[in-house]
RNA sequence: GGCGCGGUACCCAAGUGGCUAAGGGAGAGGUCUGCAAAACCUCGAUUCGUCGGUUCGAAUCCGACCCGCGCCUCCA
């Protein structure tokens, strides 16, 4: 049985799809005015386990993730720049999807757009107003809270312990209630705009994802996902408009994804600690690892991002990557080995792995499963027990995890240019005259160069090294 | 102030009432090796932020306190 914990009751609860063996799954994207950090990504990476897995149970996911390409910041820095909003965003789009495909993420099933669901928002505003839950002041139209007596139940937050003096409101529109929240924005001079049925503006943040949401998932849908910091106002607000507007329930199970900090602290173009993806891949460090790293928290704690902790999560993976080496390089006996069970040790790990995942993600409990598996079998290598059927059952066993995962290299058949292979014959003839001196200092010379020369009684191999 | 997360070995991190407190990384010693590397073996928390309490028994439950972090600003 799968569990998640639901932010909007704070309990761990069994999980079960409005359609048996059907997801419909809605996580909050980027909005495209810069590039996307590490933090984002962790909610993405986080986002992509949850989805591997259920594919991976047997679920049928439909999968949309917004593009919000029309906000506050998209407009100042398009206006900055002097160029169209669509121009703007276009470079942050592209970035983001050759970000995520750096990750491993897979793609969602829909990238639906702000400014392509214009119509879809400006009906719904157009009901809310009907229904009365919305109104206009000023050319702008507002969502009314005060209408909607569930307000707050996600977040729990109560509005009369609010203290309004501690805050500043920035919105330069005139509402009626501090709260209320803007589903339209009446048209500026200086901002895009829409010429609609309900007025000439833009959309406010808040209405896309639950337009959007709605159209390609439904009224109601299973699981919707965003960073922590999305609770409140964001996701109190879409329950409020979408709920108003529909009268069903929008979403039956909220999971939200802690965030990473740096150094333990905020990550802020200030501190200097704020990193986007290419910063830390231009260091040589490997996206798999980054990927391995993002993972290996669980989803509800602080993730607390070093270079010490991605070394780490390096070796972890250099461990699983040497390994799945020797199974394929290794001379095996043929066929199975019928005295060790290596069946048994398969399954047992699986069942760990399934189940650590299917308690609210439990990463750590299934990773353990992971190397325990690799445990028990680098024994049985070392002691001659595997055979060759054995090794490759091993190695459809980690393919098959790695459905979920998504850190192990692409066999990419890396060849090396001659010159190298050159170096590596000539320091094995070295070797085979005992001139180790030439010999090392040719593998020092290729270790330079991030190739890893290893002798073993199977003759030498080699390895790249991150 | 409100809401929430967390404090477990040198680092990361499971475990939420009872077998020897997972796993990964780093480290020390050993096996193998020309030497390395990889792999294997051995070692490593009498102890789980602090102080009380409940219990036959607590990292795990209760209370108080200390510390770190996040959100409450159109930040994932």
């Amino acid at each position: 049985m799968i569990k998640f914990f639901n932010t909007i009751n704070g309990k761990i609860e069994p999980f079960y799809p409005l359609v048996p063996g059907k997801v419909k799954l809605y996580t909050c994207g980027p909005t495209v005015y810069d590039y996307a950090h590490i933090g984002n990504f962790r909610a993405y990476v986080f986002e992509d386990m949850l989805k591997r897995f259920l594919l991976f149970m047997g679920y049928k996911v439909t999968h949309v993730m917004n593009i919000t390409d029309v906000d506050d910041k998209t407009i100042k820095s398009a206006n900055e720049e002097e160029i169209s909003l669509q121009q703007y965003t276009k470079k942050y789009i592209e970035a983001f999807f050759r970000d995520i495909k750096k990750l491993n993420i897979h793609e969602a099933d829909f990238y639906p757009r702000a400014t392509e669901h214009i119509p879809e928002m400006v009906q719904m505003i157009k009901i809310l107003q009907e229904k009365g839950y919305a109104y206009e002041k000023a050319g702008s139209i507002y969502f009314e809270i005060s209408k909607f007596p569930d307000y707050g139940k996600l977040s729990k937050i109560n509005l009369e312990k609010l203290k309004p003096g501690a805050r500043v409101d920035s919105d330069e529109y005139i509402k009626e209630n501090i709260y209320d929240f803007a589903l339209w924005k009446q048209e500026k001079q200086s901002e895009p705009s829409w010429q609609t049925e309900i007025g000439t503006g833009r959309p406010g943040w808040h209405i896309e994802c639950s337009a959007m949401s709605m159209k390609y998932l439904g009224q109601s849908f299973d699981i919707h996902c965003g960073g922590v910091d999305n609770i409140f106002p964001h996701h109190e607000n879409e329950i409020a408009q979408s709920e108003a507007y529909s009268g069903k329930k929008f979403v039956n199970y909220w999971l939200h994804c802690h965030h990473l900090i740096v150094d333990g602290e905020k990550m802020s173009k200030s501190k200097g600690n704020f990193y986007i993806l290419k910063d830390i891949l231009d260091k040589k460090n490997d996206s798999n690892a980054l990927r391995l790293l993002l993972l290996s928290t669980h989803y509800r704690k602080t993730l607390n991002f070093t270079f010490d902790a991605l070394d780490q999560a390096q070796a972890s993976l250099q461990r699983i990557e040497d390994f799945i080496y020797e199974l394929d390089n290794r001379t095996f006996k043929e066929g199975y080995n019928k005295n060790t069970n290596i069946k048994k040790i398969i399954n047992e790990m699986n069942q760990k792995f399934i189940e650590g995942l299917s308690d609210d993600l439990n990463i750590s409990v299934a990773l353990t499963a992971l190397f325990e598996m690799i445990k028990k079998a680098n024994i049985l290598i070392s002691t001659g027990e595997i055979f060759k059927k054995d090794a490759a059952e091993l190695i459809s066993a980690l393919n098959s995890l790695d459905n979920i995962l998504g850190v192990l290299p692409k066999k990419s058949g890396k060849v090396l240019p001659s010159k190298i292979i050159k170096k590596i014959e000539e320091r094995q003839n070295a070797r085979k005259e005992k001139n180790f001196k030439l010999a090392d200092k040719i593998r020092d010379e290729l270790l330079q160069k991030g190739i890893v020369l290893e002798d073993t009684k199977d003759g030498i191999r080699w390895k790249i090294k991150n």
